[in-house]
DNA sequence: GTGGTCTAGACCACC
DNA sequence: GTGGTCTAGACCACC
């Protein structure tokens, strides 16, 4: 796995690294007991000093996704995928509900916005396949 | 109709107002040709002076919502409903192009969201009810 | 660019500074990128209070040829030219229909309307040229 | 001839029928020593009182394109039609120079004018013979 | 320094 | 009664 990151970007570079690991072990390519890319070597890849991949890193142990082994690496937590899992989907939950409110201000009707998200993710689907 | 608004949100009050109007818009509660409530009692409802109240309705004016006849009132045009519901099925549309990408960045599937999306109005709704 | 207008003409003093702006804009004197002068400039110019240029500005900007940038100022924005002159050349369409018509009405040929246009158009020149 | 006017038109009735003669003089339709309709007769045509259509022919009697002879009628006068050609040919002029004013605030050459009038001229000549 | 929002109050035009 | 324009002046946010 390797790391890359847009330097351009306003966002923060030490929180851009700690998102792409987190969607990483959300998607499944990082499991648990899986070795993160040492510090040094997403040092090289994103152009940046080690203290802010050090940064990215803790924050992930922080949050209880990573943990470090001394004089081993950064790996995986059993439980990490689940619990980013459900963050996640805590948060489209909430995304969700915005928009059922959006959509009651606008005299949408629930069966009109599922169905406006059913023709968008065809839409996405078609334009991923070109 | 009685307009009123939240003089502590940090958003400016001559947009709460115009919001207020817009909505009423697309829930068909005003409709082509009606009247919108005077300015001075807008004002005296919203505790706003006049020239706030004027400027919002002016915005709406500029937007093509509302129409002004000099001595008479600010009416409801005749196209301003579908304009300002096709407004807001575009924003819904970008919100849903947001949170499909979401979704994917989180494994979860289009089916999934759409299961998200039912439940949460069936919520909303016992909410409502309540 | 500096701004002046006729106070003791009947057309709101908003209206004439928002022309005065437009105008330059048509003919090029400000062009994409360009600032116009600040708010409070044109009030001290114009005699009028910061108020009233900032609803003329504003004019401008929901008719999309400036937009302000908070704490610099308002910029002629980029298709800003293009968009007044075809405005313009359209109302200067309108003017000619009516003028056929009149012209009919009055056993004027084309031809002859023509002349009149051609010789007119010398006439200001001369005028000008003084 | 047969003079009819539009009842609903905001601009009273009498200058409207002095407006028909006026443009069948300056037309031809109407020529020196011709006949006007009798006042009873267009008052019926117009369906107007007769007081009306009586202040219409004497504004055109006073301007000097008509003149009463008693017990006989309205006759349109010997040099009636030149001058209100001339009249017409002096309002179209007026409406050419602001059109030419206009034309050099949107930055239109004389040239680009005058083939917009050539343009113009072209499609009502083709929207008429339809 | 630059724009953004708002108030209190004046005077006007149209009805 | 209803909207339209304008002033003088306040306080704020972004730079």
């Amino acid at each position: 796995m390797i790391i890359s990151i847009d330097l351009y970007n306003s966002k923060p570079a030490f929180l851009q690294i700690a998102d792409v690991v987190r969607t990483a072990i959300a998607r499944g390519a990082l499991q648990a007991g899986d070795k993160l890319p040492p510090i040094r070597e997403t040092a090289v890849n994103t152009r940046v000093n080690r203290n802010t991949v050090s940064r990215a890193y803790l924050e992930l142990e922080h949050q209880g996704l990573v943990q470090a082994r001394q004089g081993s690496g950064f790996f995986v937590t059993e439980g990490g995928a689940d619990q980013e899992r459900e963050a996640r989907r805590q948060s489209v939950v909430e995304k969700i509900q915005e928009l059922l409110g959006e959509a009651e201000l606008s005299a949408l009707s629930t069966q009109e916005l599922i169905k406006l998200v059913e023709l968008e993710a065809k839409r996405m689907q078609k334009e991923g396949a070109r």
